[in-house]
DNA sequence: AGTTAAATGCAACTTTGTTGCAATACTACC
DNA sequence: GGTAGTATTGCAACAAAGTTGCATTTAACT
């Protein structure tokens, strides 16, 4: 617990930017979890250890998408969802959403191609994935 | 357009239900187009010819969705787009967004696999596939 | 310790979607 | 064509996620 808070603190400075405690507490929080987070659960738990507004919450996650520490993914119910990144310079990967329980998690690779022709004129620049199913615990 | 009316009529009373003047004139609304539609925008362009409340277009949308004359995809900023059924038996296929106007198009099929191993215990069930880039009028 | 820009908290707002209930409009039947 | 009965609709009120403006606080530097 407190080595993650140590880690997200150095991972922000390391940055060159300023470690505060909502920064550091809402990272430690994304690399204490496996799967992706939703800001309200993030919320939740900050506030045990740490007052925090909502809207700060919403501030700080955008800073850290920016910042390149977090990366985001939309849930089944159209919320988004954190992820602490690993990787430094983080490369697309695949997503694996268990539909019973709504847990998302991040999947290594993908290896994803769309062979069919697109339409005339379109360009294809990335590609999304996402895995649907169930989990380990809902199997 | 009076044409897509007949037709909108016809696939609803295809299913014994009831035409009612605000389903005929979504799935007319639906059927004009290819690309998928925001709940906003089709509430305007009927509105443009018949009074519609919010609300009932909401329930129109979820009905044509229950009876598989409709399918929706999430929009770029997580919003439900709508797209009218050309088949009765509608089968998985991808969708394109255009990262600029943030069109978003049904793609034919998908061929989309997910090689690497799924966490032990996982079970993929369905796979989801979409393309990001530049449609024609943005390229 | 003092300075200063950046980050935070609070209140108010927007947008998308939902729920309950009374009024209305389809359709089937005569 | 007119009527009865149920499904659909409109309206008002609400919920949840996210945004904006502004005054106050805090982190980092000297
Ligand atoms: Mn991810
Ligand atoms: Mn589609
Ligand atoms: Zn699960
Ligand atoms: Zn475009």
């Amino acid at each position: 617990m407190l080595e993650l808070h140590k880690q997200a603190e150095e991972m922000i400075r390391a940055r060159g930017e300023r470690a505060t405690s909502a920064r550091v507490h809402v990272l430690a929080t994304l690399l204490a979890e496996q799967r992706a987070v939703a800001h309200h659960e993030i919320e939740e738990r900050v506030r045990r250890k740490q007052k925090l507004d909502r809207v700060t919450l919403y501030r700080v996650l955008e800073w850290l998408q920016e910042k390149c520490l977090v990366h985001r993914v939309v849930s089944a119910d159209r919320i988004w969802l954190f992820r602490a990144n690993l990787d430094a310079h983080p490369h697309p990967h695949a997503h694996f959403e268990c539909t019973r329980c709504t847990t998302v998690i991040c999947l290594d690779d993908m290896k994803a191609e769309y062979d069919r022709q697109l339409p005339p004129g379109y360009r294809s620049h990335e590609i999304e994935l996402r895995v649907k199913g169930l989990c380990a615990e809902c199997t």
